[in-house]
RNA sequence: GGGGGAUUAGCUCAGCUGGCUAGAGCGCCUGUUUUGCACACAGGAGGUCAUCGGUUCAAUUCCGAUAUUCUCCA
C-alpha cells in the first residue's frame, strides 16, 4: 500500500505514536498554524471579512471563503495581494447550499463555520497548492498518509472540458494511485451560483474509521458517499472559467486558486473526536448549555439535538449580530430572527426553558473567539441585549399564538370535530408566528388532530406566490469597451460634477414592474449609494440622446447607473452631468450627519455608535444605540452642539488613502459591520472624524441651520434622530413661528401665552363638568317629568316627547329609561333648524314580546323625511323636515302592533 | 420583493355580523382599616378608539390610502 510516492511522515509506525498526540492540538493552535504556514509561503494574512455581505444583492450572508474575493476573480477589481491565505467567518442558512435541517440532527453541519484558505490571483496554480496541501496535512498536522483520499475532476463532454490528468499526476508524487479517484460535475467542478466565476476542483478526504472498519470495506468505496466518517476535509478549486447566464463557459483571462479547509472538521479530525462538537470549539458553550438547563449531554438523543441545535445557532447569531445584521422581520434580519426561534423552540420542547436563556451563551462564546474575532469582544453587551430582546419577544409571539390556538380548539370542539382545520393551523403560523410544533402539541393534549395536508397545501401556495412576484432577471453584460481603471480612480466625483464619458458595459434588469438598464461608464462623476448616503442622480447628454440616470450604486465594486432606456447611440461618448442642487443638498445632511454623531456621542456617552443612517437631499435619519429616550434638554444641547461647530466654520479635512489602521489610531470613527478597505479615506470637521466614502461642505458655515425633527425608537436599543438643514430647517422654523404668531393672535397677545392657555384649559375643564352636572341634573328631572306625562296603555307606557337636548343626552335618557322600566317605549325628538333627529327605546321585556323600535322607526321616518334604522330595542333617524316631526310623534301609538 | 394580521386608558388587552352612555385586569391618585408593609374596602383621574379620505341617517366597528408594527414566504 505504500509506494515510493509516499513522503516522510506517511511512515505507519511514526503516525500511530504521533496519532496520540493530536490532543495537542487545540482549535487556537490549529488555525494559527495554518496562517503561519501560508506566511511562510509569502501569504499575505487577511483578517475575516464581516460575515454579513452589504453591496450584493444575490447573497445575504458570507457563505463561503470566496466571498470576500468574488470581485478578484472576475477581475472587476485588482488584489494588492497576488497570495493570501486568512480565516473566514461564514453562515449557511439560504440557498443553495443550505443544510438548516441537517444541523444538530447530526454531528457536523453548522450554519456558522470558519473555512480556513489560501488564495493566489493569478499567481501559482496547481502545483503549488497541491504540494502545500499535502504538506501541512501530513508534516504540520501530522496527518497519517494513509487515512487520506484525493478526488479529482473526471471531464464533462457536455462543456467540452477534459479530465484534470494534471492534478493526476502532481497528487501522483505524494500519494499511491489508487488513493486518487475520479469524479464527475457534481463533486468535482465547483460553481458559485448559476452563474459566475467556477472550475474544476481537487478534494482531500480522510478515512477516520477503525482498522478494524477498514479492513472489511475499503475507505476508496466510502469517499463521497456521505458516510459520516469518511469526510471531505479540503476542498481546492482551480478557478479557470466563468458561467454566463445562457449556461455556456468562458476562459477566464487568469487563472486562480480557492481552497477551502472547515476548522470544525480538522479540528474533530487533529482531537480525535466523533463529532465536531466534541472538539474544544464547542465543549464550553455545551457545558454552559447543560448547567443552565440542569441536563447533561450525551445521555439521550432529543436532547442531544437540541444542545447541538442550540450551540450551533449561538455562534451564527452572535457572529451576524456582531457583524452589524440585527434579527428583524425583512431580509437577512430574517434569517437570523429564523435561527434564534429555532434555538428557543428546540431549548423549550426538549430543555424545558421557558425563558429567556439563550444570551447567557453569548459570554462563553466570547470567551472562547473573542481573540481571534474581537468585534465579539466589543460587541458582547450589545449583542446580549439584542438577543434577550428577541426571546423575550418569541415567548410573547409564542403566548399569543397560543391563546388563539385555545380558541381554535373550543370551536373545533364545539363542532364535535376531531381535526383542526389546515387553513386555521396555517393562519396561526403565517400571520401569528407559532410554530407548527406548538400547534401540535396542544391538539394532541386535547386529542385533536392537525390537518396536515390542508396545512402544507397553504404552505406551497404561500411560497408559489413569493417565487411568482421575487424574480428579477439579469441579462448578461454586454461589454463594449473593456479598459480597466483602477476602482479609486473611477470616481471623480468628489472633484467635478461634468465629465466626458463612454458607457463601458450594459445589462437589462427585467422586473416584474418592467425593465430597467444598469450601465458602467469608464468613471464617473455620480456618487454611488453607500454609507447611508443617497446615490447621485443626473443626465447623460450628447447630439443625439439625452438620458436620465435615476439612481447609482455599487454592487461587487462595480459602480452601476440605473437608466430607464438606452441611447440609441450607445457607443458615442456622453457629458455626465450630476444634478448640482440635489448633491449640495445632500451634502450639507451629510456633513450635518457626521457631526450629529459626534454630538450625540459627546452629549450622551461613547457607548452611541451608529446602527444606520439615511442621508437624502430633504432631510437626515440617524439610528444609533442608546437604551434611553432622549430628554428633551438633552436633545437641545446635541443641537447646539452641532449648531455651534457650524458657527465655527470649520474647513473639511479630507485624507484619502491613508491605512486602516492610521486612521483609527488618529481617533477616527468606524462603523462596525462595514467593510472598509486597506486604504481609507477620512473627514473631519473640526472635532468630528469618521471613516467616510461620501461628499461633504467645504466648509461647516455651509450647511447654515441644523434642526432636529423628531426622535423616536426603533427597536429595542435603538434611537433614531431625524433633522434637516439649511433652508429646509429655515422653512421648519417659519412655519413654527408663524403657527404660534396665529395662536397668540387668536388669545389676544398675552403677556404670558402659556399661562393664558393653561387657564383656558381650566376655564373649559369647569365648565364642561358643570355642563355635565347640569345635563344629568335635567336628564334626571326629564325623566321623572316624561314618566308622570306618560300614557298609559294596557300592555305598556309610552312617552312621546320633543326636547332641545344635545342628541347623545337625548340618546341618553331613551336608554336609561327603558333600562330601569318595564312595559315602556320612549320615542323622543329633536329639531333644529331643518335637522331633525328620532329616537325610539323599548324595553327588553316588551321587545320579548314582539315590539320593535327598528320597525317603528321606519314607519315614523317617511314624516320628517330622513333615514334610519337601528335594532330592535333601540332606533334612531335623521332627517329634514321638522315640520313633520309633530305629527310623527302622535302617530307612533298607531304603529306598535302594526 | 410578495402574502396575512395588528394599532382602543400609563401597561396588557376585551369590544361577535355598524346603533346598549367605550370596557376589564394591572398600575396611578385620594380616603378607610393596620404600629408599619402587604392585603382588603370605598372613591377618583386618565381615551381626537393611529392618521386622512369614502360609504351610511349613524363608523371604534365596513371600504380605500398613509404611517408604524408583528408574522410568514423568497
Amino acid at each position: 500500500m505504500f509506494t515510493e510516492y509516499s513522503v516522510k511522515g506517511s511512515n505507519p509506525f511514526l503516525s500511530a505514536i504521533l496519532y496520540k498526540t493530536y490532543v495537542m492540538f487545540t482549535s487556537r493552535k490549529i488555525r494559527q498554524s495554518f496562517l503561519n504556514f501560508f506566511q511562510k509561503k509569502n501569504h499575505k494574512i487577511f483578517p475575516s471579512s464581516p460575515i454579513v455581505i452589504k453591496n450584493d444583492p444575490s447573497l445575504m450572508f458570507t457563505n463561503a471563503g470566496m466571498n470576500p474575493f468574488k470581485d478578484y476573480f472576475l477581475s472587476q477589481r485588482i488584489p494588492h495581494y497576488s497570495r493570501i491565505a486568512n480565516t473566514q467567518k461564514c453562515l449557511r442558512v439560504v440557498g443553495k447550499h443550505n443544510d438548516l435541517e441537517d444541523v444538530g440532527h447530526d454531528t457536523h453541519h453548522h450554519t456558522m463555520f470558519e473555512m480556513l484558505g489560501n488564495w493566489s490571483f493569478g499567481d501559482y496554480y496547481k502545483k503549488e497548492t497541491i504540494e502545500w496541501s499535502w504538506e501541512l496535512l501530513t508534516e504540520v498536522y501530522k496527518i497519517p498518509s494513509e487515512n487520506l483520499y484525493v478526488t479529482i475532476f473526471s471531464g464533462d463532454d457536455k462543456n467540452d472540458i477534459s479530465p484534470d490528468e494534471e492534478s493526476r499526476f502532481l497528487w501522483s508524487r505524494f500519494i499511491d494511485k489508487n488513493r486518487i479517484i475520479s469524479f464527475g460535475k457534481i463533486e468535482n467542478f465547483w460553481e458559485m451560483g448559476s452563474i459566475g466565476p467556477c472550475g474544476p476542483c481537487s478534494e482531500i478526504h480522510i478515512d477516520l474509521r477503525s482498522s478494524k472498519e477498514k479492513k472489511s470495506v475499503s475507505g476508496k468505496d466510502l469517499v463521497n458517499k456521505n458516510h459520516p466518517d469518511v469526510i471531505e476535509l479540503w476542498n481546492l478549486v482551480f478557478i479557470e472559467f466563468l458561467r454566463k447566464s445562457d449556461g455556456s463557459l468562458e476562459k477566464l483571462e487568469n487563472r486562480h486558486i480557492d481552497t477551502g479547509l472547515g476548522i470544525e472538521r480538522l479540528c474533530r479530525v487533529l482531537q480525535n473526536k466523533s463529532s465536531n462538537f466534541d472538539t474544544d470549539l464547542f465543549r464550553s458553550l455545551i457545558k454552559k448549555i447543560e448547567s443552565v438547563s440542569n441536563v447533561n449531554y450525551g445521555k439521550n438523543s432529543q436532547i442531544d439535538i437540541a444542545i447541538r441545535v442550540i450551540v450551533d445557532h449561538i455562534r451564527a447569531i452572535s457572529f451576524a449580530i456582531a457583524d452589524g445584521q440585527n434579527p428583524s422581520n425583512i431580509g437577512p434580519g430574517y434569517v437570523i430572527r429564523r435561527l434564534l426561534r429555532r434555538s428557543i423552540s428546540y431549548g423549550y420542547q426538549f430543555l424545558h426553558q421557558n425563558q429567556a436563556f439563550l444570551y447567557k451563551l453569548v459570554k462563553v462564546l466570547v470567551q472562547e473567539m473573542g481573540d481571534i474575532f474581537p468585534e465579539l469582544v466589543r460587541q458582547q453587551k450589545w449583542i446580549e441585549e439584542q438577543v434577550q430582546a428577541e426571546e423575550s419577544t418569541f415567548f410573547n409571539t409564542i403566548t399569543h399564538g397560543i391563546n388563539r390556538m385555545g380558541n381554535l380548539i373550543e370551536e373545533t370542539k364545539q363542532k364535535r370535530q376531531n381535526q383542526i382545520s389546515g387553513d386555521k393551523i396555517f393562519e396561526l403560523y403565517d400571520t401569528y408566528g407559532l410554530p407548527i410544533y406548538i400547534s401540535r402539541l396542544f391538539a394532541a393534549d386535547n386529542l385533536l388532530k392537525i390537518d396536515e395536508i390542508g396545512f402544507k397545501k397553504e404552505m406551497s401556495l404561500q411560497k408559489e406566490r413569493a417565487r411568482k412576484y421575487g424574480n428579477i432577471q439579469h441579462d448578461d453584460w454586454t461589454i463594449l469597451n473593456s479598459s480597466f481603471v483602477e476602482e479609486e480612480n473611477k470616481f471623480i466625483g468628489h472633484e467635478i460634477l461634468y465629465a466626458h464619458v463612454y458607457i463601458q458595459q450594459y445589462r437589462r434588469v427585467q422586473t416584474i414592474k418592467g425593465p430597467y438598464y444598469q450601465i458602467v461608464l469608464n468613471k464617473t462623476p455620480f456618487l454611488p449609494e453607500e454609507g447611508g448616503q443617497v446615490g447621485d442622480s443626473g443626465y447623460l447628454e450628447n447630439e443625439f440622446d439625452t438620458i436620465r440616470i435615476i439612481n447609482t450604486y455599487k454592487e461587487n465594486g462595480l459602480f452601476l447607473h440605473t437608466i430607464e432606456k438606452l441611447p440609441d447611440n450607445i457607443q458615442k461618448p456622453f457629458k455626465a452631468s450630476v444634478d448640482k442642487n440635489r448633491r449640495k443638498k445632500i451634502e450639507k445632511n451629510h456633513s450635518a450627519t457626521h457631526l450629529l454623531h459626534y454630538a450625540l456621542k459627546k452629549v450622551l456617552g461613547y457607548h452611541v455608535s451608529q446602527k444606520g443612517s439615511y442621508v437624502g437631499p430633504d432631510r437626515l435619519r440617524f439610528d444609533f444605540s442608546h437604551t434611553k429616550k432622549i430628554r428633551i434638554e438633552q436633545l437641545q444641547s446635541i443641537e447646539m452642539l452641532v449648531q455651534d461647530i457650524i458657527f465655527k466654520d470649520y474647513p473639511l479635512r479630507e485624507r484619502r488613502n491613508i491605512p486602516f489602521e492610521t486612521a483609527i489610531s488618529e481617533g477616527s470613527v468606524a462603523i462596525f459591520g462595514e467593510k472598509y478597505g486597506n486604504k481609507v479615506r477620512s473627514i473631519g470637521f473640526g472635532p468630528s472624524l469618521e471613516l467616510c466614502f461620501g461628499t461633504h461642505v467645504k466648509k461647516t458655515g455651509e450647511i447654515g441651520l441644523f434642526k432636529i425633527v423628531s426622535e423616536s425608537s426603533v427597536g429595542s436599543g435603538i434611537r433614531r434622530i431625524e433633522a434637516i438643514t439649511e433652508k429646509t430647517a429655515i422653512g421648519y422654523q417659519n412655519k413654527i413661528y408663524d403657527d404660534y404668531n396665529k395662536i397668540i393672535y387668536q388669545i389676544h397677545n398675552p403677556s404670558d401665552p402659556i399661562k393664558t392657555i393653561q387657564q383656558l384649559q381650566q376655564e373649559i375643564k369647569k365648565l364642561r363638568t358643570k355642563i355635565n352636572i347640569v345635563t344629568s341634573r335635567e336628564i334626571q328631572r326629564l325623566k321623572k317629568e316624561w314618566l308622570t306625562k306618560a300614557k298609559k296603555h294596557d300592555r305598556f307606557m309610552l312617552i312621546y316627547e320633543k326636547t332641545n337636548l344635545e342628541p347623545t343626552a337625548m340618546k341618553t335618557i331613551a336608554l336609561e329609561l327603558r333600562r330601569e322600566h318595564r312595559e315602556l317605549i320612549t320615542v323622543v325628538g329633536r329639531s333644529e333648524k331643518n335637522n331633525v333627529l328620532l329616537c325610539i327605546a323599548v324595553s327588553d321585556d316588551l321587545v320579548e314580546h314582539g315590539v320593535n323600535a327598528c320597525k317603528i322607526l321606519q314607519k315614523l321616518s317617511p314624516y320628517i323625511k330622513g333615514k334610519g334604522g337601528g335594532k330592535k330595542f333601540f332606533a334612531m333617524a335623521k332627517g329634514n323636515n321638522s315640520t313633520g316631526l309633530n305629527e310623527a310623534i302622535k302617530l307612533v301609538e298607531s304603529f306598535i302592533f302594526n
